[in-house]
DNA sequence: TCAAAAGTGTTTCGGATACACCCATGA
DNA sequence: TCATGGGTGTATCCGAAACACTTTTGA
């Protein structure tokens, strides 16, 4: 569970339960990618530590509307690419909870699992939105996320490991990369979501290879060097290849 | 959510919000193998549909815990392997609830979020049990599975698609088989939760290579053709490919 | 003109697949 | 003795990995 601070007034401490299910909340790891580097998108509370953009489950809204939701008020975007791939229910995962004087006595106080979603975005096109309860909504660079509240770390890193297993199933990068990109700009997306090098002349023969890329005309000029091809996803066959995954793999 | 009428009494009804997570059960896929088929345990009530073991979460009970016991109150087994696999939400996924008169005014008219698990255990050491609420317990093929409750029979759907997923990263069989099994048990496991052959000699190599099967000297005689060795899995060797995954995959 | 990046091959290797032969067993 | 299933070995193929050369660009 996040942004109880953001989400905190005194109508909703009181009757929240009244629209929400008690117990439950969804967390959404967003992903993005800028400058080579893959981000996460980050909430701080006025008081308090960075957390997950998280939010509450509505008595009549599915999980995925749910999160759908969350990453709407948070990023302004909508049609985003979402996966769920977890769900987090120990007990004392919330440490440092109970301390929280402010929530004693309320529905908030109970104990909540949390299922956690993560979501690929296009970094260009996100205005981070830090709601009136919540000092800043930034991205944060893979490597050096800060000690997050309760177990969100560790929600993190859950979220980047089922990224790293899709990553062999389903064509990503539509997602976390303009409309139109450098064979060198999906590359070090891999690499990035990898943590690993990868063969520049092979990657290109195998992206190629799965047909879900059309080159277009331009290339892309103002670069040092040679000026690369742009690419765009073809939107038919990327559809085909998430619904039916990647028979190769990646 | 299962196991509604099997759990029900009047204290229950009453006063299990107060033991409870509301909103939340757990859902247990059992995976069994037995003559070349691979089954599943489905509990039956007295009046109603077929359906999934289930339970629900106590107040401080992990969602793995609160699995661990419903498959325990089941098969009377322990130390079972259990993953997590998917959160079922929607709001309209218990369909047909609100018919259930016996339900209205409780908590349990409220709408479930079930997180799904599926396990793996050895069929020939499980006695399915009924408990007094339901009519029978008992394993079902695979492929006959009939109309079950809510939305299980999409859970179970689902929970075969993770285990298909799973079998290429991790060694499974330990749990599956007995102790003692022949290479052509094990390739008839894979081949159904594959849902395709295998070349005999091909699965033999693949599965040798990775180290993880002791040849015991015994064979299993009683055939009515060439006694086939017995294998076991190298204790060690297979917990340890648990940890890490397979390397080659499968 | 030159360093660095990008486009386009070829070679090589290993794992996966296909396939062949012999052996043991109970009917 | 023979049909069937099981143990073991070899040839082939294809995709992955390793690697080389040329071209373009701004500094």
């Amino acid at each position: 569970m996040a942004k109880i601070l953001p989400l905190i007034d005194a109508d909703f401490l009181r009757h929240g339960q009244d629209h929400y299910l008690r117990h439950l909340s969804v967390d959404c790891v967003i992903f993005g990618f800028h400058e080579n580097q893959l981000k996460v998108l980050l909430l701080k509370w006025k008081v308090g530590p960075w957390c997950l953009p998280g939010g509450f489950v509505k008595k009549a809204e599915s999980l995925q509307d749910s999160a759908i939701r969350t990453l709407h008020e948070r990023t302004a975007l909508k049609n985003i690419f979402l996966q769920q791939f977890y769900a987090f229910g120990h007990p004392l995962r919330e440490k440092g909870k109970a301390r929280d004087t402010k929530l004693r006595g309320t529905w908030l106080e109970d104990r909540f699992v949390t299922i956690g979603y993560y979501a690929l975005v296009d970094y260009s096109k996100v205005k981070p939105h830090p709601d009136m309860f919540s000092d800043e909504c930034t991205w944060w660079d893979i490597e050096s996320v800060p000690e997050l509240l309760y177990d969100h770390n560790e929600i993190l890193t859950k979220a980047l490991e089922a990224l790293r297993l899709d990553l062999h199933y389903h064509p990503i990068g539509y997602n976390l990369l303009s409309k139109k990109f450098t064979m060198p700009e999906l590359q070090k997306l891999y690499e990035t979501i990898l943590a690993k090098p990868v063969d520049r002349r092979n990657f290109q023969k195998k992206i190629l290879s799965l047909k879900i890329l059309v080159r277009l005309k331009e290339r892309k000029t103002g670069g040092a060097h040679k000026s690369p091809y742009l690419y765009k996803f073809d939107e038919a066959k990327y559809r085909k290849a998430l619904r039916e995954g990647l028979a190769g793999g990646f």
